[in-house]
DNA sequence: ATTATTGTTGGTAG
DNA sequence: TCTACCAACAATAA
């Protein structure tokens, strides 16, 4: 379900349920493909009786730090959930989480933790109906962490560094290499379309054309998104209905300048974009001051 | 029946 | 070693 705000409130959802500071008392899973690549008895033989010290994240990756200091690595894929067995499911940003649609879901269950916590118990129920979603198992920090690239929530980003690493990337369209999660760890074809959007930058732009100017409107405008998307999480009518701007809008006018949104292909991902107020880098900065003049500016 | 979907990975080529 | 491209993975929903 997950790109980086979904996934960041999946994990303030845990934390709300009680997992950190609880222990697995029983874990059971029959699923060899998201538990690989160790067998679904390993999994579950070496994760029972363990506490949870903490759950962190970073991209799109959560981890869990156990109390004997080895780590639950956990990625949601593309339709991984976690639910509540008590009480609601972690909020999707696309789709309602009813009652109706929790029990749809519930037909995928691939994990199952029972924990308890202080005395209390609780189930917490892994659900991924295309199992694109990994556990993973670890004394160390696995390689797939490791090489992540700095979250921009927690770690901020470093407008100079991005210009940096994106000038090596001569054929790369700019929205394509803002996906690559070793440039911005979490970004994800969500949040790079309505980054892209709010920066008035042309998607199809090369990434190496991006200049330190536009850098820093490109950053403000992911801290603008990625907020954005996770106070909707947050709110109680999420789900309800798309909550992104330009995201799934093909053939919608566009809130700014209401041209209507296209929807070209880019690195085999589809993009929605806004054709007459999003500019190629390089010009982005004349236009938006050309475009805001007489405006209040953000 | 066809097309599209919020993500990663492993192979290949340059 | 780095960049770039693509098929594959699985299960729907329109």
């Amino acid at each position: 379900m997950p790109e980086l705000p979904e996934v960041e409130h999946t994990r303030r959802s845990l934390e709300r349920w009680g997992m950190v500071g609880a222990t697995f008392e029983r874990v059971r899973t029959n699923d060899a493909r998201i538990v690989r690549p160790m067998t679904p008895g390993t999994f579950v033989r070496r994760l029972t009786k363990k506490t949870i010290a903490s759950i962190d994240r970073k991209g799109k990756w959560l981890r869990f730090i156990l109390d004997d200091g080895t780590k639950l690595f956990v990625h949601l894929g593309m339709t991984g959930w976690f639910f509540d067995a008590t009480g609601g499911a972690v909020n999707h940003p696309l789709q309602s989480a009813s009652a109706s649609m929790k029990s749809d879901l519930l037909r995928f269950e691939r994990v199952r933790f029972d924990i308890i916590h202080e005395r209390i118990r609780n189930t917490v129920i892994y659900v991924d109906p295309r199992r694109w979603g990994r556990m993973i198992l670890s004394k160390d920090d696995i390689d797939a962490w490791t090489e992540l690239g700095p979250d921009p929530l927690t770690d901020g980003i470093d407008v100079e560094r991005l210009v940096q690493v994106l000038t090596r990337r001569k054929k790369q369209s700019i929205k394509e290499a803002l996906m690559d999660q070793t440039v911005l760890a979490g970004v994800g074809n969500i949040q790079a379309i309505e980054a892209l959007w709010k920066a008035e930058i042309d998607p199809r732009s090369r990434a190496s054309a991006l200049t330190s100017d536009e850098a820093r409107v490109l950053a403000r405008a992911f801290e603008w998104t990625i907020r954005r998307t996770l106070r909707d999480l947050a709110s109680d009518h999420a789900g309800a209905a798309n909550p992104f701007l330009v995201y799934g809008r093909k053939g919608e006018a566009c809130p700014r300048c209401h041209a209507t949104f296209e929807r070209i292909e880019l690195g085999g991902r589809s993009t929605t974009f806004c054709p007459r107020c999003q500019r190629p880098l390089g010009s982005v900065l004349q236009h938006a001051r050309s475009t805001t003049a007489g405006f209040v500016r953000d």
